[in-house]
DNA sequence: TCTGGGGTCCTAGGACCC
DNA sequence: TCTGGGGTCCTAGGACCC
């Protein structure tokens, strides 16, 4: 049976979140900032009509924000994590083929039914959505994932057409298609954009119509199948059950600059465990390891370092003793004293599936106890991170990131849930 | 003072083999 | 004097996504 894509997109996510449980800031603006609080990650329409891009320094908006009344969020993993889960559950109760493809976005397979609007059916899915969860979301139709994409822009650009359009039939493609620019196109960056305008395409449409050999030529076999999509023909299929992760990686900026190597050790040690417990959530194990560090890039009048190191294990290990010694080994191999140190991170690599682990025929056979990771990993799930944690990564902490403007956990802690008082 | 984090895919080029 | 051709594997780096 033919199918045509449904993208499913919660509008301005993290913004939609916060405002869930604080329905006074409806049609109030309100930004929400990285880790850090160092950039603005996302904007509610408010704030996009002051001109705030995505990814501007917040000390550069400061001024501006308030002069605007905008409320300030940082960003909250616990509680948008909790609530794209639920979304992405109603969607799942309703079709039986989703891909979540994003912390917002998910693909859904709709039958494809000839010369009919699908707009009804995707008006009834995002209503359930905003009933049952409270996040507005706005879909578009298409018979290629690019498409879907294309038509998920112009449903949330066009006000009267209800956060729903469907591109599948229409007889306006042409002109869809040579309003959007070609930079709009998902898959088409900044560079593939500019290499293109060289060339004169400038739209979707252009694109579409573009020469197949100086594509391949140029924007190789990834720029080639956005045009095969664009033309109608998928190239890109459902993808049900997320793949194994082929590298892991933990990585943040701290919250002022490091210079010891003993606070070092404890945030590669932090980054260490939260990459090791996702690598055991996938039931993997890493064969490698990479470790790197640098200064803050921005700050150009300050002496710079940037440096990573790899280390193979003996044998693919998920055990966190043995990737924190390859890890430790790794960053004292790099460090340098008298740098200020902005970034460190963890990336495991060379990931294989738990059974199949190849057993180093040289090597000392090494002591792992899985049980005790199993065991540390229940008791985080259930009580939160980090409440049981190796010595190594500290307790004080000092480098860590800072979060001036958390929003509660409403959905995801006892302690934070939300208080509704009722008057009579 | 202050600029996120976590992924994937593709290609070019070197090393190595027969 | 004269120095092939074809293949694989690995790595670094670029580009893109949200």
């Amino acid at each position: 049976m033919k199918k045509v894509f449904a993208l499913v997109d919660c509008n301005n996510f993290y913004a939609s979140c916060e405002r869930l449980f604080r329905p006074e800031l409806n049609n109030q603006p309100i930004v929400v900032l990285s880790n850090n609080d160092g950039c603005v990650i996302a904007r509610s329409n408010e704030v996009k009509a002051l001109g705030v891009k995505m990814g501007d320094p917040y000390f550069k908006l400061k001024d501006l924000l308030a002069k605007h009344h905008v409320h300030v969020f940082s960003s909250n993993y616990a509680l948008y994590g909790d609530l794209s889960c639920r979304v992405m559950t109603i969607l799942q109760q309703m079709e039986p083929e989703v891909e979540i493809y994003s912390i917002d976005e998910a693909f859904v397979s709709l039958p494809y039914t000839p010369g009919k609007l699908h707009t009804d059916y995707a008006r009834s899915l995002k209503e359930k959505v905003r009933r049952c969860v409270g996040i507005p979301v706005a879909m578009g139709i298409g018979p290629t994932k690019t498409l879907a994409k294309v038509a998920n822009r112009l449903a949330k650009k066009n006000a009267q057409y209800g956060g729903v359009f469907d591109i599948t039939d229409s007889n306006q493609i042409d002109e869809l298609l040579a309003r959007c620019d070609v930079e709009d196109v998902w898959g088409i960056g900044r560079q593939s954009g500019r290499k293109l305008r060289m060339r004169g395409i400038l739209t979707a449409r252009d694109l579409r119509d573009a020469d197949e050999v100086w594509i391949r030529k140029n924007l190789t076999v990834t720029g080639l199948r956005t045009v095969m999509e664009l033309r109608g023909v998928s190239c890109l299929p459902l993808e049900l059950a997320p793949p194994d992760k082929k590298s892991i990686v933990s990585s943040k900026s701290f919250g002022r600059p490091v210079s010891s190597l003993a606070d070092m050790k404890e945030a590669v040690a932090t980054y260490l465990s939260t990459a090791a417990e996702k690598l055991r959530s996938q039931g993997s194990a890493a064969g490698a390891i990479q470790v790197f560090i640098s200064t803050n890039v921005f700050n150009v009048n300050q002496p710079q370092h940037t440096q990573s190191m790899m280390a193979s294990l003996p044998q693919p290990s998920a055990y966190t003793p043995h990737l924190l010694k390859a890890a430790m080994h790794c960053l004292e191999g790099i460090f340098r004293s008298g740098y200020l140190y902005k970034k460190a991170g963890v990336m495991l690599t060379e990931i294989v599936s738990s059974g199949q682990q190849q057993i180093n025929m040289f090597g000392p056979v090494s002591a792992e106890k899985p049980e005790l990771m199993q065991a540390i990993d229940r008791i985080n799930r259930k009580w939160g991170r980090q409440t049981v944690q190796i010595a190594a990564a500290g307790l004080a902490k000092p480098w860590k990131m800072v979060q001036a403007h958390t929003s509660p956990a409403y959905t995801t802690n006892w302690s934070e849930l939300p208080i509704v008082n009722a008057t009579s």
